[in-house]
DNA sequence: CCAGCATATAACTGTCGAGGCATATTTGAT
DNA sequence: ATCAAATATGCCTCGACAGTTATATGCTGG
């Protein structure tokens, strides 16, 4: 489908500090709701624009809902960046002035800022 | 520069329209402007968020202004993508053919954990 | 200097989305 | 049946942003 509902979804960063939490382990709403300080009803949307970019799944237990995410979509951010890793693999050594930017230990764990 | 300026430039379609007309070569702005139907206005503006963004960079050609991709960013992306390229390893690996990750001789920067 | 092309900026408008509060809905417990 | 807990939805406001037209800026040749 459109990846437009994808980028839209990724676009604002409480979304993003959402599916970096997510990305440690499934969450129930309440949970969510306490780590990016938002009201509840306001992560309540942002979980449900996730749900509709097909970002996460929501599994019922008891009251809590509980929040995973599903790979998929980020495979398809995954896909459309393919083109450009050519062009920064290539472009490496003319470009590499610029590229060196950021510390060279950034790569140790999955820790997503933002 | 915070990823908040890249995600918002890549939100928009237009934008990443843009970028992926500059991947294929670096075009001037008529070029782009006739490319993505857009006003000159309308499309100067869409380039001056993706440079803000640090996505592309404009080199002058007498009265053209020459825009060109700047891969930095969109390695910023990939590395964003990285945590969770190993959760659609485990999960689908269906789709993980194309996961030559970054380059095995970028010895340059420490290879992503793998 | 002047004319003309190419691009950027200014001012304005309409739309969309984020965030808040209040409320509805669903589920479990007593 | 009733109540409480957990989550979703409706309504509202406000600020951000895309897109337009008109105008300014910059560059080049004559």
């Amino acid at each position: 489908m459109s990846d437009a509902l994808l980028w839209t979804a990724l676009a604002d960063p409480h979304r993003r500090a959402i599916v970096a939490l997510l990305l440690e382990r499934p969450r129930p709403v309440g949970e969510i709701v306490e780590a990016c300080g938002l009201s509840q009803p306001g992560t309540s949307k942002h979980l449900k624009v996730l749900r509709e970019a097909g970002l996460v799944r929501v599994r019922q237990d008891a009251q809590r809902r509980v929040y995973a995410l599903d790979p998929g979509p980020i495979a398809e951010l995954d896909a459309w960046l393919a083109p450009y890793r050519t062009l920064w693999n290539t472009s490496l050594d003319a470009l590499g002035d610029r590229l060196d930017e950021t510390a060279p230990d950034t790569s140790e764990k999955p820790a997503p800022k933002d």
